[in-house]
DNA sequence: ACTGCTACCGAACGATCGGTCGGTGCAAGG
DNA sequence: CCTTGCACCGACCGATCGTTCGGTAGCAGT
């Protein structure tokens, strides 16, 4: 039990263009490709074609973050390509100049979030020195990944394992759980952990704290400071997760 | 990031009846009929009708049983009637004869679900002593009712508010977590909850612990005793989330 | 002016969706 | 034996699903 701030009440939901050429009704390419790490669909590496200037048409990966809100809005198989073209403001089929599909969308996002996380372990402070401390870096950068892709991340937990891309999602989540079920192990093992609960189960309920951010964390509402109805730095959140699950909640 | 077992990989899922009568092919009516608690669907309260012995056709909560099983496998919106069909062995037309469609099966799952959570707040020892004894109380029975009723709550936590269903269990659930989060400001106003984290974000993050055991805890796999596989007993789970949220992982 | 390409469109595809309809077999009651 | 009613069925409904197709407007290069 916990949080999630709105259910999707409006239903006309078109997202509002800012700069607008183009003759057509109202069009919103996201704000992505300066963000974009290597435009999978993009021309070729050719010489001008002047790259961070405004963009007015969508690429694969603007179009992503798109879909990814809706997705975590609706859930993936209750959003239809039509809440997609809705959303983004173009045609049904314009979606599929763009990405093959759907579940190509589903699989760029889940990539992306995979990459992010897999990415902490490889950290230095994520393999040197006394496993506890391993455990507590990978505990807040993870806290940090999370939220920082926050969306990407949200569809990854959620995936149920319908489709070839879920169960591909679910194998490569369950590795990077192992990783880190291993530092528990570790840490355990080295008497800095309490030995009255399982490793196996202190991960998982580690785990279930982390995860839960993605339930009730809202970046629009963050660094506004007042308390924490769903803002909070990364950072602060994650120093707080960290206190929460090695300290416990209780004064001594 | 954690766990849950295995991926629906077969899809021929057909429930195996135990008994058989009717010469139709196989169908398997669940084993419902005794833990209802107040069949709606049944006949009016006539005398005879011998109501224990074995029952080999649908009522609305032995069908519900089996609709929440593979609404938590493929998702609800992921569910269609003919998957739901299949499992439970009848037409899916024959669905239709003892409840009014889909949404009434996710209604029913959901109320359950809620019922269940709101009874533990009902308890005595969760309005009475200090504050931080009734917060502990709430979150072992909590992880007990959770553990009991896993399918049914299960679902209730996957909620997207996409149907006027899902907006009122989100409405429901927020209710509940409310009444707790009050619990935890009171127990940190007596000094017993540490002050360097909110108290809204300690709610959250205990419940994201509680809340995440409905993604590994398996029943089938219980009191087999060997680590915690996704078996152990619902009071061990639950000592140990107490332990954890309020003691921490560290020692001292 | 012509060509080629990008980014888009409307219309339509077969499949599947949740749900309705008119039955049928059969056990129980008279 | 006949009637009643429950539990079930196959056939079918209009709507919507993800996807495909044949365009077209507008711009860049020549």
């Amino acid at each position: 039990m916990d949080n999630f701030p709105r259910p999707p009440e409006q239903d006309a939901d078109q997202t509002v263009r800012t700069s607008s050429e183009r003759a057509a009704p109202g069009r919103a390419p996201g704000q992505a490709p300066l963000d974009a790490p290597a435009g999978v669909g993009d021309a070729p590496a050719s010489i001008g074609r002047m790259p961070t200037v405004k963009r007015d048409t969508y690429t694969p990966d603007s179009l992503l973050s798109v879909a990814v809100r809706v997705f975590n809005e609706r859930g993936y198989d209750g959003t239809s390509m039509e809440h997609l073209s809705k959303a983004a403001g173009i045609s049904k089929s314009s979606i599929y100049h763009h990405v093959r599909g759907k579940e190509e969308l589903l699989h760029r996002a889940i990539s992306r979030a995979l990459d992010s996380l897999f990415a902490v372990l490889d950290e230095p402070a994520a393999g040197e020195g006394r496993a506890l401390a391993r455990l507590e870096h990978v505990t807040r950068r993870t806290v940090e990944v999370l939220m920082s892709e926050l969306p990407y991340v949200t569809l990854l937990l959620r995936v149920r394992g319908n489709t070839d891309t879920e169960v591909w999602a679910m194998g490569r989540r369950r590795e990077f759980d192992q990783r880190v079920a291993e530092l528990v192990k570790r840490a355990a093992a080295d008497g800095d952990l309490r030995a009255d609960v399982d490793a196996r189960l202190a991960t998982r309920l580690l785990f279930g704290m982390i995860n839960s951010i993605a339930e009730w964390y809202r970046p629009d509402r963050a660094a506004s400071g007042h308390g924490t109805g769903g803002g909070d730095t990364s950072a602060e959140v994650a120093e707080a997760v960290v206190r929460t699950a090695f300290a416990g909640l209780r004064t001594h």
